[in-house]
DNA sequence: TATATTAAGGACCTTTCGGTCCGGAATAAA
DNA sequence: TTTATTCCGGACCGAAAGGTCCTTAATATA
């Protein structure tokens, strides 16, 4: 009765993910999504709406991968090791930072419904460091006297840092002294 | 002989700067540029050349009046005190983060001009660091055993955080609580 | 007062933007 | 085979983008 949808919703979303993420919002052009996500404009705008609304969706996908990634990182025994293997990943590999970063300068202060969007992230974040932080207090991997949740914001924030530094393509050395100096802090 | 100039370059170059600071170099139409300075089309090219050109200025502008507005945080005697009311003055005010932050982001990927601009911002700025914490070692402001160079490049990538979240308007606790842990690996 | 320079305003240009719509081909199930 | 749905391509739209150019008015100096 009917035909079927060829392509995969979430493939599509990924792909369009990927180029948000790397030119951002406004630079990321209808032209371009077209391209990469191999769709025509009527099955595009068919089956997302708009481009805000598409959006929103990929950064949602991103937001919920890169939160898993996370979490796998600090589910590791040893916490410190957790947290510094999830740091060296952001340096060991050409990256587009962030893009929780990226639209938290971009979009944030322009549109409140996406600075809802990012402060929520940041929350997950923080909670993932923090639930990491006690466990590690428990088991000894985490042996800093800093308050948990002091801790949990002080690796928040730290990220977005890296993640700036990441993206401009900044010396890899003062990445790493910093990453070095956050480490100092676990224990 | 000849007519001067009734408007100031300067003047103009400021408030073209805060408007890119704002909404970015792309999101920065042409218009609203028009509209903040109070210039006409063609006197505006007359005297900047083009978008990319004016943006260049007011960048070095930017940069340039930051930079001296650190130099004097810095300049306190007690270092130490000195770094605590720069990075208090950032919260303290509704801000739109660093431009530098902001322009690593959006231009820095994607043009290699300005890549080298914003690692040269972020040269100085760790320099500025070295070089106060080199004097709070010697007068005791600064009582940390950590390596000097690490401190500075260590602060340099914690401002870029604050900047993001600051532009984000994320909630004031966490960036203060951030900044208490900074605080707390000077002395 | 004449001259040289700058300002402002606006007409105009091409290109690209996001977005809408339609017609025809493809394809599955009834 | 009919029917319903989806896909694609392309024509089309108004608005806004950055940028050029020309005319006219203003003004300081020689």
């Amino acid at each position: 009765m009917v035909r079927p949808r060829n392509f995969d919703e979430i493939d599509v979303l990924r792909k369009a993910m990927i180029l948000f993420w790397t030119k951002g919002y406004e630079s990321a052009s209808l032209n371009d999504l077209l391209h990469v996500t191999g769709l025509s404009k009527s099955s595009l705008y068919e089956t997302f709406g708009n481009k805000h609304d598409l959006f929103s969706r990929a950064f949602d996908l991103y937001r919920k991968e890169r939160l898993s990634v996370l979490n796998n990182y600090l589910s590791n025994e040893n916490v410190y090791q957790g947290i510094e293997l999830f740091f060296m990943a952001l340096l060991n590999k050409v990256s587009n930072g962030c893009m929780t970063s990226n639209e938290a300068i971009e979009l944030a202060p322009h549109d409140k419904e996406f600075q809802k969007v990012i402060e929520k992230d940041f929350e997950d974040v923080e909670n993932a460091f923090f639930n990491a932080i006690e466990i590690g207090k428990i088991n000894g991997s985490i042996q800093s006297k800093i308050d948990s949740l002091k801790l949990a914001r002080f690796l928040t924030v730290s990220l977005q840092g890296v993640n700036v530094m990441v993206r401009a393509q900044t010396s890899q050395n003062r990445i790493e002294d910093f990453v070095s100096v956050i480490l100092g802090n676990l224990r």
